[in-house]
DNA sequence: GTTGCAGCATTTTTT
DNA sequence: ATGCTGCAAC
């Protein structure tokens, strides 16, 4: 029997405890899955089982990952290792992120009418909803503190807290708040979270319960995803969820530090473990197990390898250039560019690596999340066709019309006496949206691309503009994918445009425009929260000090999550690990040194380059400051003496000098004197040198 | 209205 | 280190 074959062949090549974790009916269980065990394989396979041998409907299962990235990879092999066996995307309507599947529920399973809201409504993301807030501000003479920060202090909100800062007294946030959830169900709107809750109270009331319900990096729920879980459970549901509490680095954004204690209470589940690490080097997990929760464990399965190499830098730019020249050197046909991948704390670490590696040749891909935001017309866009479809979005209505660069540049009086039907030039951008719904009546698909002829975008975009070309094809493209995903769904014409904007909002920008990222060969940069997940041969870490890794805390539990965040980083590689400071760090508030976390690396497993190089960064730099100060006095006691400064001035102006730095390129010098020289180069900007260490040529 | 002070962030990000 | 904010004092 082929179907036997497809699950008794994948089955087979699991261990004990992955198989026991596949087998296991009971109504309830958790599985800590430690690191690198294999976790995505045991789902996967444990689905198959359920499907083939318990004979239970994909359909009848609920499978909530956290990330789209997640749930794709889950469906794509299901669908490639069930090919053969009719698994499609079809048979899986309730396998997706938690967002995706509540949104799916709201739309057609649920009866949303209950709450408020019709089936056409739209889906806000978080820029929508601070654009609302703003407007509500104004309309209603709010008194909001700390407006700059509304975005932060309306997420705390929606999780109870209202103060900020040192604020003395109370503002209107709670009214704001308060308002805001009025203002939702009146534009028929809702935002992310809004989804689950909403979905969460609807499901409560259900008869209809899933056979099972399967959970995906559990570690990463909120209280709300918990509730929302419950909710859907009956006593004749199974549920299996599976996570790691070494992976808990998502607290500071609502995930629940107690998620396994809460679903240990409330479902009293069996527990298993995968515990057997297939990715690191045995030394890797070593050093691993030193940034565990106590009482966790890891077994490897490979040999000890090479020792993790701990070194510092005299400042990011050294560090930079030694990880390019590094990479550059170790790169071979064994050792690819997209096996190596370099991690750090804070996104704006990566800019001084990008400028190297473009100066050094080493190809690499930063991993940054773009939005809607980034590109302007197609945010206007969606707007346009929000307003449009959802004759209650009075927000997105007014976004479009007071847009200077596309829509009328409308001030908001004006807007308001074009609403209430006062004015006496109506722009035709207005009619248009109003008219939308029922142009869009009885219209087939191929009027899709009709769209742009029918809002007259060519005024809009101006053809005369530079970025016209661009713009226009962007559209265009952005109409091309919305006719082919209605298509799929087979929905009429303006509830697949609903659907389509929905699915945008909750798939993010790749869904609209196919930005593949291109298999080339690359080193991979990103942050340590980005990392989780994947894995490398060799992965540098940059940037270890103290203030930035841990960075600054405010407690004991967020010291953890930053040891976790680490824990999660070492384990990421594979074969080789880098661990790096920075003698000079960037930002004043991250000191120089080693962070606490390479104290904590156990000594007999590290190879130490640092101690002997810093002696002599550190020499060296005592000599420069010694110069500066001396500088600094001669400045000083020469107070008042408006001379010196003329005198300086003239001499830098007068100076046109261009140098050649060995590793900066070509420069212009700005100001030198008998001990130190400053050059603007071409391409790292301005450097101050030591005279007596820096060796430059004079072109 | 202006000024000075205290307190705080400076970061991570998916949907 | 630096800049922003609210707030009290003037």
């Amino acid at each position: 029997m082929k179907k036997l074959n497809t699950f008794d062949q994948l089955f087979e090549k699991l261990n004990e405890h992955q198989k026991l974790a596949v087998l296991d009916k009971s109504p309830a269980l958790l599985l800590n899955a430690h690191v690198g065990s294999g976790k995505t394989t045991v789902l996967t396979t444990k689905v198959l089982y359920l499907y083939f041998k318990e004979k239970i409907p994909l359909e009848d299962m609920v499978v909530l990952t956290f990330t789209n990235k997640a749930a794709n990879e889950i469906k794509e092999r299901l669908i490639t290792l069930g090919t053969e066996h009719n698994i499609r995307e079809d048979n899986m309507p309730f396998f997706g992120t938690f967002h995706s599947v509540a949104n799916r529920l709201l739309s057609n399973h649920l009866g949303i009418e209950e709450l408020g809201y019709t089936k056409d409504f739209t889906i806000m993301d978080p820029d929508e909803m601070v654009a609302m807030a703003e407007r509500l501000i104004v309309e209603n003479n709010y008194d909001i503190k700390f407006k700059n920060r509304l975005h932060n202090r309306l997420e705390a909100a929606s999780r109870g807290k209202l103060l900020y800062g040192n604020m003395k007294y109370h503002d209107h946030i709670e009214l704001l708040w308060e308002h805001i959830t009025e203002e939702k169900k009146a534009q028929n709107k809702m935002s992310f979270d809004d989804l689950i809750q909403n979905a969460t109270i609807l499901l409560k009331n259900t008869t209809k319960k899933p056979k099972w319900i399967i959970v995906d990096e559990f570690q990463d729920s909120d209280r709300a995803q918990i509730e929302f879980v419950q909710a859907m459970y009956s006593p004749t549901t199974n549920i299996f969820v599976v996570g790691d509490p070494n992976q808990i680095i998502y607290t500071w954004r609502g995930s629940e530090k107690n998620v396994f204690n809460i679903f240990k209470d409330t479902f009293n589940p069996v527990e298993m473990s995968l515990p057997i690490n297939y990715r690191s080097s045995t030394t890797i997990l070593d050093i691993a197990k030193y940034f565990l929760e106590d009482g966790s464990d890891l077994k490897g399965t490979r040999d000890l390898g090479n020792k993790i190499t701990v070194i510092n830098h005299h400042d990011s730019f050294n560090e930079a250039q030694y990880i390019a020249d590094k990479i550059n050197s170790i790169k071979s046909d064994e050792l690819k560019y997209s096996d190596i991948a370099v991690f750090y704390r804070t996104q704006r670490q990566s800019n001084v690596l990008e400028d190297v590696f473009n100066r050094e040749g080493v190809p690499f891909e930063v991993s940054r999340t773009k939005s809607l935001k980034d590109i302007p017309i197609l945010n206007w866009f969606v707007s346009l066709l929000k307003a449009s479809v959802n004759k209650k979005d009075k927000n997105n209505l007014i976004a479009v019309l007071s847009n200077k660069e596309f829509g009328e540049g409308l001030t908001d009086a004006k807007i308001r006496k074009v609403i209430n039907e006062e004015s006496e030039s109506t722009p035709t951008l207005f009619h248009k949206i109003k008219g939308f719904i029922s142009w869009c009546k009885n219209k087939p698909l191929e009027y899709i691309h009709e769209i742009y002829e029918y809002f007259e975008l060519d005024n809009c975009l101006s053809p005369t503009s530079s970025s016209y070309t661009e713009n226009r094809l962007l559209i265009t493209n952005f109409l091309h994918n919305m006719k082919e995903f209605i298509e799929l769904s087979k929905a009429d014409f303006s509830i697949g445009i609903v659907d389509f904007l929905n699915s945008s909002a909750l798939y993010g920008l790749n869904f609209l425009i196919e930005d593949k990222p291109d298999e080339d060969d690359s080193v991979k940069l990103m942050t340590l929260h980005a990392c989780k997940g994947l894995e490398f041969k060799k992965v540098f870490i940059v940037g270890v000090n103290p203030g930035r890794l841990p960075m600054k805390v405010k407690s004991d539990d967020e010291y953890e999550e930053e040891r976790r965040l680490f824990f999660v980083g070492i384990t990421r590689a594979m074969d080789d690990l880098e661990i790096s400071y920075q003698t000079y760090p960037d930002d004043p508030w991250v000191f120089k040194g080693p962070s606490s976390f390479i104290d904590m690396l156990p000594k007999h497993l590290i190879e130490r380059t640092d101690d002997k190089q810093e002696d002599r960064q550190v020499s060296l730099q005592d000599i420069r400051r010694k110069i500066i100060e001396k500088k600094q006095e001669n400045l000083d006691d020469e107070d008042n003496v408006v001379v010196a400064t003329a005198t300086k001035i003239e001499v830098t102006t007068a100076n046109e000098q261009r140098v050649k730095h060995e590793k900066y390129g070509e420069g212009l010098v700005e100001s030198e004197d008998d001990d130190m020289i400053t050059v603007i180069f071409d391409d790292y900007g301005s450097k101050t040198f030591t005279k007596m260490f820096v060796v430059l040529e004079y072109l």
